[in-house]
DNA sequence: ATGGTGGGGATCCCA
């Protein structure tokens, strides 16, 4: 089972990009972030037309989270974390095929010590306590998304500037991404590639993506039980290079055939 | 330190 992270940066806009590498790529499983859409306004019907199935919390403007799957059922559908309170619509998990998914929407953060940096780690924190929970009821587990952290300096193009001190790299962000590596979770990347300068997500200023000034913040992560049964993980840069592109490309992981 | 670009929707917020 091919599983995608895919942060389309407006699914309206996104939809006929979405569709083509849909085609292209034929994932199993998709997570997309920042779709900006209410669900009545959700394109489920096209996507059904080429095998998806979807679900979906989306909001106005900001934020929205989705789960795809060609021809296979998306049970146990959970939107947003139970106990947390919180309008923003950035998270849903379903099971497909006997794997649990969680498609995570990180809160960026903005900058270190802001207002929104301290909602950032506590939302980190009430994932974490969560994913507890799912990780007994589930041990077949894959947590994707866009998490807006760099795991590491290999993941950033100059770790000069995404230092400890940054928004994105702070040590204090990368610590909350370890505690949910410490409930065994693995990098699907990491498993599999070992290389820096494999990046994610480029700016859409100072033709970033062009220099290939960006950062792996678009992550994979397998619980110990599917460990074993990843085949193979990466990035597709493709979509990235199409026109009115989205500025984050989908990262996959490959569990099983 | 600043401001560069893009999406959404309202003339500014968020990334």
């Amino acid at each position: 089972m091919k599983i995608a992270s895919w942060n389309v940066n407006s699914l309206n806009v996104r939809l006929p990009h979405l569709t083509q590498w849909l085609r292209d790529f034929g994932p199993d499983v998709v997570g997309l972030q920042e779709t900006k859409l209410e669900d009545h306004k959700f394109p489920d019907d096209v996507l059904a037309g080429l095998g998806y199935r979807s679900v979906f919390a989306g909001q106005k403007t900001y934020n929205g989270v989705a789960l795809l799957a060609r021809d296979r059922a998306i049970a146990e559908v959970q939107a947003g974390i139970p106990g947390f309170d919180d309008e923003q619509k950035r998270v849903i998990a379903a099971t497909v095929d006997g794997v649990r998914i969680v498609n995570l929407y990180v809160v960026n953060g903005q900058d270190v010590g802001t207002e929104k940096y301290a909602y950032k780690l506590r939302w980190l924190e009430a994932v974490r306590g969560w994913l507890a929970e799912e990780l007994r009821a589930h041990p077949r587990l894959v947590v994707l998304g866009d998490f807006n952290i760099a795991p590491d300096d290999r993941d950033v193009h100059d770790p000069a500037v995404w230092n400890d001190g940054h928004i994105l790299t702070s040590s204090d962000e990368r610590a909350a991404l370890q505690r949910l590596y410490a409930l065994g979770l693995h990098d699907g990347y990491r498993l599999h590639h070992a290389d820096a300068g494999v990046f994610s997500w480029w700016d859409y200023r100072q033709a970033a993506f062009r220099r290939n000034l960006g950062l792996r913040i678009d992550l994979t992560l397998v619980s110990d039980a599917l460990r074993g049964a990843t085949a193979a993980a990466g990035i597709d840069r493709t979509p990235r290079t199409w026109e009115r592109a989205s500025d984050h490309a989908p990262a996959w992981v490959q569990v099983g055939d």
